[in-house]
DNA sequence: TCAAAAGTGTTCTTTCTACACCCATGC
DNA sequence: GCATGGGTGTAGAAAGAACACTTTTGA
């Protein structure tokens, strides 16, 4: 479970009371039950321990199964990305706590290495995706937004192009609100929103794409061409 | 497993002789032993039981774990993507053979959807990876290339512009060899290998890059700058 | 009126696609 | 010679990065 909080990238990890790796900090989680799959597993888990409900995107990563990856009997571990808004604020039980990603504690098993493919995946996915709405909050400004990316991606960017590289892929909106500027000045902020709340692909084909249905099919048509969805 | 034969992309499929789903044609695999992990579990089912080995790529796609996947006792699939170039001929054992994927037989459990899903990823793997690789011989002229390219995207691709493309990112290299034309005459093709064997990430950051260690350093520094790499 | 923050306009670069053109061979 | 497939040159288009500039506010 990641999200953006106090302007960094955190994990939701849980202190382990008992053996093995008593102390050190978890990733939650919990077995899968006889009648259901994994993925409504890790929901169920994640409301029942930690109370995490404001959920806005889970996703697989990769299932983990060195067999020496736990001490004693042999487990494997389907594990799962999840992403938390940083307007949700849930109650959190005494032993879970939000950890920078840049600086974990002491981790129980392989976690950090599932912490660290959970990044890179978010990442990737920040990229060529909407995924920004599932770290979001419901409206924010543009700058605001950048620092969310910034946390998320571990570089500089810019809101200028932030702004315009979502527009133009018509995945933000204004909602109309605006900001009161602070003490300092400055002009109002516009607050804009995610026109999808699920996930959404914008950037399927880098490269060798299918031609493009632009230049010989504008030339034969004409004004009454019927152009198919 | 997949793979191009005779020009179309097909997957290996192995005809279930007992029930559940006896008839019906099903993807290789078997158990997870108690001492390996899910990849080495993998080769070894297929060194195994039809006799795979020349694989050029295995990765591991997603999980599949409804409880009603499987009739019977519950049971939960770890699948993988795996790829065998077009000039690896394995013996099959008589149970099994090469089906086109775009017109599957009957197929036993989930695996139909199994199938759709790791066509999608080696779909996208192609657009931003080398995995080409993976599906191509030792050695192949660029006409041959791109029709693999064709069977498994699905859409016409410019021989010209796969050429350039590969070209660019340092993936392809000539051989030095040419293949003499047909009867109908024709240049001879030149060779082309790729100079990776191993899966390697060539357009990384689609948009929102970093920024580039371009302009300002150039600008600020001069010919005596050290640029690391 | 000035500083600060937000937002827009404009240019530059890169990277791909499209397409015209040249090359080497068999008949 | 000329058809055929292979390969290159080059223009066009699209998308993003960089940066100058305008807008709107507080003090």
């Amino acid at each position: 479970m990641l999200g953006i909080r106090d302007g960094r990238l955190r994990v939701l990890l849980w202190q382990r009371a008992l053996a093995p790796d008593a102390g050190r900090w978890s990733l939650p989680g919990g077995r899968l039950a006889a009648d259901e799959d994994v993925e409504s597993s890790v929901r169920r888990q994640l409301a029942e321990k930690v109370d995490v409900r404001e959920i806005a995107h889970v996703e697989q990563l990769s299932v983990f199964s060195d067999p020496h990856r736990t001490p004693g009997p042999r487990t494997i571990a389907t594990a799962f990305l999840g992403l938390v808004p940083s307007d949700a604020d849930p109650e959190l039980p005494a032993d879970t706590a939000w950890h920078e990603i840049e600086a974990l504690p002491p981790t129980a098993f392989d976690h950090a290495g599932i912490v660290e493919s959970a990044r890179e995946r978010l990442r990737a996915k920040l990229s060529y995706t909407n995924l920004g709405f599932a770290l979001a909050p419901a409206a924010f400004t543009i700058s605001a937004l950048r620092e969310h990316y910034v946390a998320a991606l571990g570089h500089p960017v810019s809101a200028t192009n932030l702004q315009r590289v979502l527009t133009r892929r018509d995945l933000l909106e204004p909602t109309g609100g605006t900001v009161p500027p602070g003490r300092a000045g400055g002009r109002p902020a516009a607050l804009f929103r995610f026109t999808d709340r699920t996930l959404r692909v914008t950037d399927a084909f880098a490269v060798l794409r299918p031609p493009a249905r632009g230049a010989a099919d504008r030339r034969s048509g004409g004004p009454t061409d019927v152009v198919l969805p």
